[in-house]
RNA sequence: CGGGGCGUGGCUCAGCUUGGUAGAGCGCUCGGUUUGGGACCGAGAGGUCGCAAGUUCGAAUCUUGCCGCCCCGACCA
């Protein structure tokens, strides 16, 4: 079974890689830190936008499309911010070739130098800033929520498919409130949007909790996060939400007359979740077989696969199949009744397998006789024959316990892979282990940094539910309230 | 940017050391037998050997230069 795929005890990454690749999730492109999402690959990510976005209009957002490119004095203007993104920036800096003079190809038109160079947006906040300044006036225009599809470019210079790459797809959020408070509210909202989905539909556990401020994005006042525990004992972030003050109002002016008659700068937040979710989902389930999709997920929920011998076999069986199939569309079940009789089945059981798909249903012409279906589950590998009818009930009833099962799972490994530490020794060798590491902290950039520099690992969060206590920091020894959670990450 | 690897049919790769008719497996097309865990037989189609220059009677193979991608590190979502 499993031709091909590394196991993920022999090397993880190499695992990730080719279970990328082999269940048509994505591929590497011609453009170097691209990729190229395959249909399969992008039809989970449209039901996950779908879900997101359904989210997104129960809280009250609208969609909204704003420009690729970036002015580069937009970028410029909120200062922290252009720090933050320099580093990474693609630039468009012409906007014609010509035919080469010297011979074949084109070139570069040297007269065609824009007067000021554009930027790939990276993130909109600069170019959604500068609009909402003609949009807002008064207190009665706020609040402004608006969100966006779209994709960005972040120069990396070293990428991985799903989890960092050049190009990549999400949403940006950007609101305007007319108070602090309910920006404030507005970022927590998010992130708990942001946690419901990962745990309700990608079935992978989270920890919410703040960045320090050295993890904050740049420009925020304040960054939420949700984080996530890979089964290699990396941490993987999965989403945030910044509470970004006045920041962006300040640098592109954008003020409302308030009840009292006052001029106010407007409060902002912004919060994303991107085609990284991808990787989070693969690395969160799967196994040495290949993909485990949560069934709220999966393109394909269920997989009918006959088994025959003849024309007439596939004809009787296709008979039997045809009003369940039905049955379970009508349920909102996808289904895919696989008669192609190009493979086998024992071909089709391993494909469907390394695709992640979570039930499939085995019909034989001994099924036909004795009124029986093989059932099999992608989460625990196991099978067993049920009764035909009733069968409809039981795959819906059996896609809920996948849904449950696998977040349990996932959850179960997380709490058996979080270690609360006191000492420094400790919390090496721990982090040397994997996993989230639940440790007290001084509260210091400095320690941070040093703790970084020595062991790899990063605080990932502050987490929300951590408890007042009295401690010592793990690495310095000063007095500590509260724990948070370190771990190396992706 | 440093280190490593790779570039030969759609895919995975062999061939290169020692220059001389471009190969295998998988996939694809056609025909037949098969079908409860990755079937088999037969016949076929498909390649400017990453690009350029050089050496040579002759280059996938030797030399030089260039380009691209992947992996590991520094940096980062």
């Amino acid at each position: 079974m499993s031709k091909g795929l590394t196991k993920r005890s022999e090397d993880y990454s190499a695992w990730y890689n080719e279970l990328v690749e082999k269940a048509d999730l994505a591929q590497h492109s011609a453009v170097k830190g691209c990729m190229v999402i395959k249909p399969y690959g992008y039809a989970i990510w449209e039901k996950m936008q779908r879900a997101l976005d359904d989210m997104f209009k129960a809280t009250g957002h609208v969609n909204a499309y704003f420009p690729l490119f970036v002015p580069k004095s937009f970028l410029e203007k909120e200062e922290e911010h252009a720090e933050g993104f320099a580093k990474e920036c693609a630039v468009v800096t012409h906007y014609r070739l010509k035919g080469n003079p010297d011979g074949k190809g084109l070139v570069v038109d040297p007269a065609a130098k824009l007067s000021e160079e554009l930027i790939i947006r990276p993130t909109s906040e600069t170019v959604i800033w500068n609009t909402y300044k003609g949009w807002i006036q008064s207190y009665r225009d706020l609040p402004l929520l608006i969100n966006q599809w779209c994709n960005v470019v972040r120069w990396e210079m070293r990428t991985r498919i799903f989890l960092r790459t050049a190009e990549f797809l999400w949403q940006e959020g950007h609101t305007a409130h007319s108070t602090e408070q309910e920006a404030v509210e507005e970022t927590e909202r998010m992130l708990g949007v942001y946690a419901d989905f990962a745990e309700q539909w990608m079935a992978v556990p989270v920890v919410k909790g703040t960045k320090t401020p050295n993890e904050r994005f740049a420009g925020a006042e304040d960054t939420l996060c949700i984080e996530g525990l890979m089964q290699d004992g990396k941490a993987l972030q999965c989403g945030t939400s910044h509470f970004l003050g006045q920041n962006f109002a300040r640098s592109f002016d954008v003020k409302f007359v308030n009840k009292e008659g006052q001029l106010e700068y407007a409060w902002a937040t912004s919060w994303g979740v991107s085609t990284r979710l991808m990787g989070a989902l693969i690395m969160a389930h799967s196994d040495d077989n290949g993909l485990v999709l949560p069934p709220k997920l999966a393109p394909i929920q269920v997989v009918i696969v006959p088994i025959y011998r003849d024309e007439q076999g596939l004809a009787a069986i296709s008979e039997r199949v045809a009003p369940i199939v039905e049955a379970l569309k009508a349920k909102g079940i996808s289904v895919k009744y696989d008669n192609d009789d190009k493979f086998k089945p024992g071909y089709k059981f391993a494909e469907y397998e390394l695709k992640g798909v979570p039930v499939r249903l085995g019909l034989g012409m001994r099924d036909l006789e004795n009124g029986t279906v093989e059932v099999a589950r992608r989460d625990t590998l196991t099978k067993e024959s049920t009764s035909l009818d009733g069968i409809v009930d039981f795959v819906a009833n059996l896609l809920d316990e996948i849904q449950a099962n696998i977040f349990q799972k996932a959850l179960k490994f997380r709490e058996e892979n979080t270690f609360e530490v006191d000492t420094w020794e400790e919390f090496k060798e721990q982090i040397e282990k994997g996993g989230f590491v639940s440790a007290h902290w001084d509260g210091t950039g400095e320690t941070e940094e040093k703790i970084k520099e020595l062991t790899k690992a990063t605080i990932r969060c502050i987490p929300f539910d951590s408890i007042e206590e009295e401690g010592k920091c793990v690495y310095s020894g000063e007095k500590s309230g509260k724990r948070v959670l370190f771990a190396k990450a992706y």
